[in-house]
DNA sequence: TGTCAGTTCGCAACCGATGCGAATAAGGTG
DNA sequence: CACCTTATTCGCATCGGTTGCGAACTGACA
């Protein structure tokens, strides 16, 4: 995702305003790595800016998310999480305190598949499950 | 997921009683391959059933899912898909149709790994998206 | 056949998310 | 600066998928 500075140009020019609500959003998630869920959000805007709707949250989440500043991902049944990260990559979900982690795997493209006659695979996104540093002890 | 006949008797080993209903949820998932929903299922079992509820076709697909019989699998946010095939296997999904595909990749467990310091994976799941051969044509 | 724990099933409730629309505010124009 | 137009905010209703609850029912064993 790009900065806030320069989210404020891209939207202008995209005949899209910039309300004071939009600017706190483009802070909460310019270089945030926790790949926040909508709820989180909106809870830590609030704490700044008593009143904002979380019907806002979703709807400036969706539009960056249009606009190609956000990622979307999703983990088994739970809420939706997003990400600033847009390359391409993958995560590694801690099962102990559901800390979400940046992933980049090498060869993920060549991967030795078998089973799939004729299935053109596009893309390939891969979860990891386990403990992260700090639950795994040591 | 064991045949109809093998689960009758570890229901009734465990306590749990074999129904009309279950009978017949045993008999559509047993060597099924389609990864179907709650709903789909639902659908097929009302035809042979009339007034069979959706809350036991719930219950059932948590029962067996407890037993280890199935697997409960999601994808981005829609409803979770069950799947008679516990072995580790991956999946691939058709953007087109929407056909779920079993995957058996080899070397999933060592794949090259950046950025996770100290993160230990447990289990990784792979899911490929594109088409599958009666969407790509060819 | 009787007993009783396990099951079914309708309904309410729940969660995450989206549709709708009246009130509001951004931001360009005169 | 005042005004006008259009986008936005935000509360509320609604939605899809799923689970909780509890009264009525039924399988299984004695
Ligand atoms: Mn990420
Ligand atoms: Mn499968
Ligand atoms: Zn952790
Ligand atoms: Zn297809």
């Amino acid at each position: 995702m790009r900065s806030p500075v320069e989210l404020v140009d891209a939207f202008r020019t995209q005949g899209l305003k910039v309300t004071p609500q939009r600017q706190l959003l483009f802070r909460l998630l310019h270089d945030n790595t926790q790949h926040p869920t909508a709820d989180a959000l909106f809870a830590q805007a609030s704490a700044q800016m008593p009143g904002i709707s979380l019907r806002t949250v979703y709807q400036t989440l969706s539009d960056l998310t249009a606009m190609g500043e956000l990622q979307q991902v999703s983990f088994d049944t739970g809420p939706a999480h997003f990400d600033p990260n847009v390359a391409d990559h993958h995560h590694a979900v801690c099962d102990v305190c559901g800390a979400i982690i940046d992933v980049y795997v090498d060869g993920a493209d060549q991967l030795a598949i078998d089973g799939l006659d004729g299935f053109r695979p596009a893309s390939a996104s891969i979860v990891f499950h386990g403990s992260c540093a700090a639950c795994a002890g040591t």
